[in-house]
DNA sequence: ATCCAGGGGTCAC
DNA sequence: GTGACCCATGGA
């Protein structure tokens, strides 16, 4: 079995990015065992699994199924580095937080924790039109709904490795039969129109590099139907690693920052301003660590 | 039963 | 530009 080492860097926790990524929920795109995860995904047009675990100053990543030339592996590697923000030197981040006297505990505590993303612009897209106004577990499930219906797998291991649907695929399906698996009528219109848009080229994640500015791309993104502010600065955040996206209205980030006492009610918005003000250029280090906490509240409940 | 959930569109003003 | 209203459904 083929084996590509990954060096980490300082100020990383694999442990702490694994079990955020495990949670309380059932993401059906991951599969998470102590210490490991395996997972499935398309590299030019074909079908990869892999598995990666931590082992001294590397990460080991064991393909588990296809990716025999290089080029695959180097696509390989280089998506375990985005997913989990491996290039960055995040002690800025760590300074900031460290003047925060109510933050700051999360130095310690989240040590090592990066911003995990999403590599696919669609899949971020799609999932955050899914999680729109409903739970997370609600949501969780309808992502496994949509992915295991309309999307592929791969069997290895005993594990069925799931991977996120192609819009060209989508793009077919009707507003009934999403509605079958219990999608809002919105929601499944929201769907089939990126996923349209997607499959013809209208949009991709390299029309959004082309922009000039964060502003632009927020236009773009917005521009189209079912896709607000919180949505687009979502995917900007997860997909572009764009460290000033802040998903305004971010029930998740209102319920943090109340937690904390760092906001009076959630129409506080020159208290938000003024904490983000202190945090300029890691506004989404914030934000994903803020939601970092309140998985720890929901822990220890 | 009741309120809320990692929002967004629409429409009145 | 702002605010009220609707959407839809499961979780707690």
């Amino acid at each position: 079995m083929k084996k590509l080492l990954i060096a980490k860097p300082a100020l990383f926790s694999f442990d702490e990015c694994l079990w955020f990524l495990n949670r309380n929920y059932d993401d059906c795109l991951h599969h998470i065992e102590p210490g490991s995860l395996s997972k499935a995904i398309c590299i030019n047009g074909e079908n990869i699994a892999f598995s990666l675990r931590d082992q001294d100053q590397h990460l080991v990543l064991d393909l588990t199924h296809g990716g025999e030339d290089v080029a695959q592996q180097e696509a390989l590697v280089q998506y375990i580095i985005e997913w989990f923000d491996l290039e960055r030197d995040i002690t800025p981040f760590y300074q900031l937080l460290q003047k925060n006297k109510t933050l700051g505990y999360m130095a310690n505590d989240f040590a090592g924790f990066r911003l995990i993303g999403i590599h696919d612009l669609y899949e971020a897209l799609c999932w955050s039109i899914i999680g729109q106004q409903i739970n997370l577990t609600f949501a969780y499930t309808l992502k496994r709904r949509l992915v295991e219906h309309y999307g592929d797998h791969l069997s290895v291991n005993g594990l069925s490795l799931h991977i996120f649907p192609r819009p060209e695929v989508l793009q077919h399906v009707s507003i009934a039969e999403l509605r079958a698996l219990q999608f809002s009528e919105r929601k499944a219109e929201y769907l089939l129109l990126v996923s349209q848009l997607f499959a013809a080229g209208t949009i991709s994640k390299q029309h959004l590099l082309q922009c000039a500015s964060y502003e632009e791309q927020v236009a773009l993104l917005t521009a189209i139907r079912g896709i607000g502010i919180w949505t687009a600065n979502y995917a900007l955040m997860k997909t572009l690693k764009q460290l000033q996206a802040i998903p305004y209205g971010d029930v998740g980030l209102l319920n943090a920052l109340l937690n904390h006492e760092l906001i009076k009610d959630k129409k506080d918005n020159a208290g938000i301003d003024k904490l983000f003000k202190r945090f300029k250029g890691w506004e989404s280090y914030l934000v994903f660590y803020l939601w970092r906490s309140l998985s720890v509240v929901k822990r220890d409940l």
